[in-house]
DNA sequence: TCAAAAGTGTTCGCTATACACCCATGG
DNA sequence: CCATGGGTGTATAGCGAACACTTTTGA
């Protein structure tokens, strides 16, 4: 039998980070799931996720999961919610902070356990272990409200890419479409691309400019407060 | 010695859920502030709280904290951030779910221990226990935040308000001035105001229509999505 | 030569903003 | 009568949105 060596006068709960893992591939909007190998829920997809450790932040955690999944250390991360139902996990009391990273899908390296984990297009998600179709519904809603008030949409992105990528990421996470010429003027009136020396002749089009995310005007500007409108 | 008889094979946190109340006085944005009896930190203010029973999800208990010291069962709450670094707490590793309520100044009663509740104004907050400081700087934040996308201004407003009300309370959250013209017009415009039979006149003052928050229309702009401009 | 995507500028309508005078009340 | 706050409308500038044709490339 187990050894129970953590006592305490009143019961505690469980604490889990859980990661929901964004990546653009262009076209689509995609998140990487895991196939779980037990029960409960054996053989669903699930969010990245585990215990906390005493010694580490929420934060800590979730960056830990991410990088054993993916082999990311310096994504951008999130905290959106804290889920907390009573039944929420059936075998006891789970409280889980969940994250969402934002990655580039070419840097993404297989995790310990590859074999299990499979980018799915978000409309394209089958039905997740737990309450995670709620994780995912709450992510999802959020990362759409914060793209309004930061240009968190670079992190999608390779570091130079084409106003036709960035308006499609964009298309994507919104839902939306957009014109190209107001989309491209809007961008570019942000002041917070620059127009690298043009080049990129994508699979058999014409040649397209790249651009790149300027990290210095967007936090000069954010000084000052701003929104980005769409 | 008390006894502990809970057991577990890994170490637990504990979960407490933290309520930041928020009112407003006509003027000011105060928040609701509880003098600790105890220590550590006693005698420091520190927003109400407490641990998260084992059968109720983390909404339900700040809904209990905030029932225990206003005497509201129906304000507005909205979960906002998990704190979880592990040394917040000098006592034991604590887990945070940090939840805002909004609600009316006047109809809060006194709590289970009125007499050390106090409301203050957001700039005269004095140094807080724990990292309250922290907590209280994220939820102004993201109350800010959400003023852009829901009409949560007026929850803490009486029923019926006058237009300088309102205007004085999106002035206090966000920091700003606006012209009295504009302010009124862009709010009319919005469609989710009702204006009264005209009444009230103030201390001595030019007697000022009432409005009202019309939640009908407001449901039916929210279907087809729209952004609060400010 | 055809299909697919990229580059480019103008017009129009709306909204944000700035702005000033008169009125009612109570002291 | 004076101080305080309330009600009201207009003019301008900037932004958002709609919109079409030409060019390049590879098949």
């Amino acid at each position: 039998m187990e050894e129970l060596k953590y006592h305490y006068k009143y019961p505690h709960p469980s604490v889990t980070t859980d990661c929901v893992i964004f990546g653009f591939d262009g076209t689509l909007l995609k998140v990487l799931l895991i196939e779980r190998g037990v029960e409960p829920f054996k053989g669903r997809w699930a969010f990245p996720g585990g215990f906390l450790k005493m010694d580490e932040s929420a934060l800590q955690g979730a960056k830990r999961e991410l990088y054993e999944e993916t082999g990311l250390k310096d994504a951008y991360i999130h905290q959106f919610h804290t889920f907390s139902a009573p039944d929420r996990d059936p075998r006891e009391r789970v409280i889980t902070i969940a994250y969402y990273a934002l990655v580039r899908i070419s840097e993404v390296k297989g995790g310990d356990d590859a074999a299990q984990a499979q980018w799915f297009p978000l409309d394209k998600v089958p039905s997740l272990a737990f309450d995670h179709d709620k994780i995912l519904r709450e992510a999802t809603q959020e990362l759409r409200r914060q793209i309004h008030f930061e240009p968190i949409g670079f992190e999608l992105l390779p570091s130079q890419f084409t106003m036709t990528q960035l308006q499609h990421l964009y298309e994507a996470i919104l839902s939306v479409k957009f014109d190209r010429r107001n989309f491209s003027n809007k961008m570019l009136k942000l002041g917070i691309l620059t127009q690298l020396e043009k080049t990129i002749t994508l699979p058999n089009k014409k040649e397209a400019f790249l651009y790149k995310f300027n990290a210095e005007s967007y936090n000069e500007m954010k000084e000052k407060g701003f929104r980005l409108e769409f």
